[in-house]
DNA sequence: CGTATGCCCTGCCAGC
DNA sequence: TGCTGGCAGGGCATAC
């Protein structure tokens, strides 16, 4: 379900009720996720959430004496609902919370996962992550430095968390067609001009996602319930066989990476 | 170090 | 209608 846009939207629905609210009590019904869900979750319990935040595609949900750390996989969902609602399946671990609501998180896949991280102390998951996108240290010399000796396709080549964290398989196909650059050109043998055009739409579209509320392909919803909106503005993702907006060439795809690429073979070079 | 592959899971859809 | 195979928004672990 979620790149970066979507776990973005996700934070934004769901921080004004928890921020400044008290952990009643974590409940896991099914603790085999990604990985095992540790105990120490429910130390939070009693304490404030003093914020929540993103790094890349997990959520923290933070106190003083430690965070949860949330990633929604492929197929994770997180509703602010009333703690009675009735569950429905895959509704794996609740984070109540003193007002009577829950956070509840869904996800059928388990490749979801909910860990703790101690207080001044970072996973090792979340060490060796590159810059955030849409910050300013992601910035337009980046890739084509990284990438000069990168014999892997450009596509792969972003949506290398270590090159630039949040780049999932929607938006990687987006950001490259909007550039005009084919995914199955090898990272380094692409320009430093052609790599500033690719940083600048990487950071447009994630933006403009943001904004849409995110894509909504079968199941995301925003907190809400609401679909996001981002997905009529598709050019290339899902389209195979659809006719390119800019030139009316057919879209291909190819498996690039193990997963699904699309471009238009005209408009990408 | 970079690169390629397997794998963790369930749900859904197309095709037979 | 029911079965089967293939595929899905991620990313770690492993082997080379």
């Amino acid at each position: 379900m979620p790149e970066l846009p979507e776990v973005e939207v996700s934070r934004l629905g769901v921080s004004p009720h928890l921020i400044n609210n008290t952990i009643a009590n974590v409940i896991v019904r099914e603790r085999r996720m990604r990985w095992p869900i540790p105990e120490e979750v429910s130390l939070v319990v009693g304490h404030k959430v003093n914020n929540v935040t993103r790094r890349a595609k997990y959520l923290l949900i933070e106190t003083a004496v430690g965070s949860l750390v949330i990633h929604l996989g492929m197929s994770g969902k997180l509703r602010v609902i009333d703690a009675s609602t009735p569950l429905i399946k895959h509704d794996h671990v609740d984070i109540v919370l003193n007002t009577g609501q829950c956070l509840r998180l869904n996800d059928p896949r388990r490749f979801g996962a909910v860990l703790f991280q101690a207080p001044d102390t970072q996973l090792g998951l979340l060490d060796n992550l590159g810059p955030e996108p849409l910050t300013e240290a992601f910035d337009e010399s980046r890739l084509y430095t990284l990438s000069r000796d990168r014999k892997s396709p450009v596509k792969s080549f972003i949506m290398d968390n270590a090159v630039v964290v949040g780049v999932g398989n929607i938006y990687a196909n987006e950001a490259l067609f909007l550039s005009g650059i084919d995914p199955r050109r090898q990272a380094g043998r692409i320009g430093a001009e052609r790599y500033k055009r690719l940083t600048h739409n990487i950071k447009q579209v994630l933006a403009k996602a943001i904004a849409q509320g995110g894509t909504t392909l079968k199941d995301f919803a925003q907190t809400d319930g609401k679909p996001g909106y981002f997905a009529q503005h598709l050019n290339v993702y899902g389209r195979k066989g659809e006719d390119c907006e800019v030139c009316s060439n057919p879209i291909q795809s190819k498996v690039i990476g193990q997963r699904n690429t699309f471009f238009c073979i005209h408009c990408q070079r």
